[in-house]
DNA sequence: TCTGGGGTCCTAGGACCC
DNA sequence: TCTGGGGTCCTAGGACCC
């Protein structure tokens, strides 16, 4: 049974992201159709377009080749992940003035758990109005707010309406909304387990929520562990607590477990020392951040993918963690040494560094220097414990910067994860062969 | 001129030690 | 002479997220 005393969650998503903080940031660009990518002349992808290139046909994850032909008069821009995160940060300190309990689930996503606030702001669609007030008055953007009792419904609810959207999906209404929803929509359920769902006859949340669960055939049976939990959010269950997120201070849960970075080149190349140059530069950048949070790790994974798509992926331990760029170049190179580059040719380069330990590293006592160190300890806050998009501190780093995508692909979860407890049942993803015949 | 770049979590299977 | 099990660490690979 659920527990009696419901919650009131909110999950905040800005509208267009991106597109829309730089149309903020300029105004020769608003009203126009602009396309945030990586790097506007390389091989990239759209990240975030804004509505009236989304009007033309604009979509995220387009190529962009396909998002010239499909808006040829759209504008294209390179990613500004300082400018993003400034902004993000500025939205965490409005919500905190609602309550504490934000979880910032990625750069333009927030949880917040409002359960009991009436008496200071009102119901909850008055207390959405303001926010989002605010947020169009100071921070000059628009988000789609969706209420309800749960994580996961309320991160369904707000796109429901957007852009600039507010629906509260209240309980009593939580059964028809789910009926006819699609699986995939649901936070969790990707490609795969939407395509053996499928297979199983099942389409919608409504479709899912029946199927038997510990029966012999069942969820469970076939699925393992996530069977159960998949019946529980075809429900709109969710256990998830709001996590909090104080700035500065990262729960365990929230540890970073991995640092790296990877570019897809210009051009494939068969050259080993451009590769090796590539590897050498990633390297750099990786130790550079990884010295910045007093991190040092014991494990180097290289990635290559190739022209055709393939991937190779090695990963070294060696004795000593390590934060040195020469030491991770050299750890990696070795594992680069068993690839014919020569003839398969590389299309990407990627470099990281897990198993880390976190340093004692002195905080310094010049206050500039330690107001720096918060700056990046929030931005990394922000953008590593929830994975959003690159660290490039260009400014900070007066590096070459590199490019910065978001996936076209999402479908949100993440909160489910953290209290599913769940077991990937592998064998049953394995092929058709191994999956339980479906009559 | 097809197909970014960050992550997390999970699993199976092998090596090794007691 | 034959037969073991548990635990830990490590690697490769896949699914998921934005």
């Amino acid at each position: 049974m659920e527990p009696k005393n419901k919650k009131i969650i909110l999950h905040i998503d800005m509208d267009a992201y991106f597109a829309s903080v730089e149309q903020k940031a300029n105004p020769h660009l608003r009203g126009k159709p602009i396309m945030v990518c990586g790097d506007p002349n390389g091989r990239s992808v759209v990240t975030t377009s804004s509505y009236e290139a989304r009007a033309w046909g604009v979509k995220t994850g387009m190529t962009l080749w396909e998002a010239k032909k499909a808006c040829p008069q759209g504008i294209l821009l390179p990613c500004d992940p300082d400018k993003y995160v400034e902004v993000s940060l500025n939205l965490l300190s409005i919500y905190k003035e609602f309550t504490p309990a934000v979880e910032v689930f990625s750069i333009d996503e927030s949880f917040l758990d409002i359960t009991g606030t009436e008496r200071l702001f009102g119901n909850p669609l008055q207390l959405a109005e303001k926010l989002k007030k605010r947020i169009r008055e100071e921070i000059g953007l628009t988000c789609s707010v969706g209420i309800a009792s749960t994580k996961l419904l309320a991160k369904l609810a707000s796109d429901m309406r957007k852009p600039d959207g507010l629906f509260w999906l209240k309980d009593e209404k939580v059964a028809e909304f789910l009926e006819d929803l699609p699986i995939s929509e649901i936070c969790g359920i990707g490609p795969k387990l939407t395509f053996y769902l499928n297979k199983l006859g099942i389409r919608t949340c409504g479709e899912l929520s029946r199927y038997p669960v510990s029966a012999p055939g069942g969820l469970e049976e076939r699925f393992g562990k996530i069977g159960v939990h998949l019946h529980r959010m075809a429900l709109g269950l969710d256990e998830g607590p709001v996590l909090l997120t104080e700035s500065g201070i990262r729960e365990d849960e929230g540890k970073v477990k991995s640092v790296g970075h990877s570019i897809t080149l210009p051009k494939d190349t068969r050259n080993r020392e451009v590769a090796k140059n590539y590897l050498l530069s990633l390297s750099e950048q990786v130790a550079r951040r990884l010295r910045r949070k007093h991190y040092k790790g014991k494990t180097v994974s290289l990635v290559i993918r190739f022209p055709d798509f393939s991937h190779f992926s090695q990963q070294k331990t060696i004795k000593e963690f390590i934060d040195d760029a020469r030491e991770i170049y050299q750890t990696a190179l070795s594992l680069l040494e068993q690839i014919n580059i020569e003839t398969l040719g590389v299309r990407l380069v990627g470099v990281s560094v897990s198993n880390l330990i976190k340093g004692v590293g002195q905080l310094s006592l010049f206050r500039e220097e330690w107001r720096e160190q918060m700056l990046l300890e929030a931005m990394d806050e922000v953008n590593d414990r929830y994975g959003e998009f690159t660290l490039t501190w260009g400014r900070l780093l007066d590096k070459v910067k590199t490019t910065n995508i978001l996936s076209p692909a999402w479908r949100p979860e993440k909160h489910v994860r953290k209290y599913s407890n769940r077991h990937w049942e592998a064998p049953v993803y394995q092929g058709e062969t191994i999956l339980p015949s479906v009559d």
